[in-house]
DNA sequence: CCGGTTTGTCACGAAACCGACACGGAACGA
DNA sequence: TCGTTCCGTGTCGGTTTCGTGACAAACCGG
């Protein structure tokens, strides 16, 4: 099921959490919290969440080596990490973006600076959550609206076929496995047969054909599908 | 022929832009510059650059107003943008980012930082273009969109081939036995008469040779095989 | 409550893929 | 040169994987 995005807040003082995530939720946002580095790699693991705001200064584990493990796991490794840090002295920054960091901001920071640095790194790896227009090839598909044209002719889709595509099109070439499809598309604690996403492949299929375009959709036999 | 990714430069100082062309080069990457705006704007327009360093002060058009131009046009719009400002203002770092730009650096920043940032940038819009695309002579093999190519033409794989060469791929030369492959391509727990592997070879050569050019794969006789 | 829409499952056929075998030819050693 | 070993490949039966029409249950707006 698709919903507002999540951010994981990983910061050991208290307030620090409660504050970020007032601000986040305030955005339109769903916050999680986690207190240390191992807390937060579970969370990860679990929740999936479509952005982590990290704490460069944590007990047990620190946020670069918390970043290195996010990294290094397939599951969490699209994640965009966005460090906090109260040392500003380039070293670090580099060194925090050369673990596969994608953002760094430096304390002190303006609550506006983050929100707009949160949204950026949402923009690029979940577009259709806040709102723009996808475009690949000649289909497009406003999220907002929830409209999608194909050669400025407008596709009737159902909610299923819909999330589907958004999700295709996000990653356009990239092949998704039954299981990550079941995973974004359906929602994760939901059970359905894996055969099932053929079937709505072949409804999506149809409508995308439905005024005489080719098959935009590629099947990889053994792997999944992808979009172009 | 996929090439290495391309970075556009925006700056009026020539001197800047030397530099910058420089040491973007050294890093294997290519560029290209634009002195201001205007020029900025058709050359992201042709040649579709992988990310752009926008100075913010700019004769014409300051970048502020090139950015928000980038990213109204669908064509560029996924184009990451890097915001390079004398200001360290932090109202000049939120407009940047609300008009669309990915990232944001303040002069004086450290040639190290500045590459860095360009590839953190990079291998989020083009994560097939540093890391997970494999490349050996005229073949190119895209993981995550599990495509091969010979010489731009697309080759039709089986799934075994396909791990079969991607195994080739991940260390060109290298020669490896039957039972090697078996162990890789077909897993660890799985008996399949070793001469079988002969058979997928065979499959391998035929599809890599569909379109004309020679065998790349190598038989050493009493050891294995390996690619080049 | 009702008619249309959406959804998940199943079953069946088609296509792709796989592994084994067998035979012929190439490479090698003496 | 000759015998032996190793490799290339055409063929074939069996299996896996996909596509799709059919259908009943769930859902939904009115």
């Amino acid at each position: 099921m698709v919903q507002s995005p999540l951010v994981l807040v990983v910061d050991d003082e208290p307030a620090q959490r409660a504050m970020l995530s007032y601000n986040i939720e305030a955005q339109g946002l769903r916050a999680i919290t986690a207190s240390d580095g191992e807390e937060a790699l579970v969370l990860a693991d679990e929740q999936r969440p479509d952005v982590i705001l990290l704490d460069w200064m944590l007990p047990r584990l620190s946020g670069i080596e918390v970043c290195r493990q996010l990294k290094a796991r397939t599951a969490t490794r699209e994640i965009p990490v966005i460090i906090v840090s109260a040392r500003s002295e380039e070293e670090d920054r580099v060194r925090g973006l050369d673990t596969g960091a994608d953002d760094y901001i430096t304390k002190p920071y303006s609550v506006n600076e983050l929100m707009a640095r949160i949204k950026a790194n949402l923009r690029r790896v979940r577009p259709t959550s806040i709102g723009a227009v996808l475009e690949v090839g000649d289909l497009r598909l406003d999220a907002e609206a929830h409209r999608v044209f194909r050669a400025d002719a407008e596709l009737r889709l159902g909610p299923t076929e819909f999330r589907l595509l958004s999700t295709f099109m996000e990653r356009p070439g990239r092949v998704w496995s039954r299981e990550q499809l079941l995973d974004r598309v359906w929602g994760r604690d939901i059970y359905v047969d894996s055969r099932t996403v053929d079937v709505h492949i072949g409804r999506l299929r149809k409508a995308l054909m439905a005024s005489g375009g080719d098959n935009p959709i590629r099947t990889v036999r053994g792997a999944g599908y992808a979009l172009g």
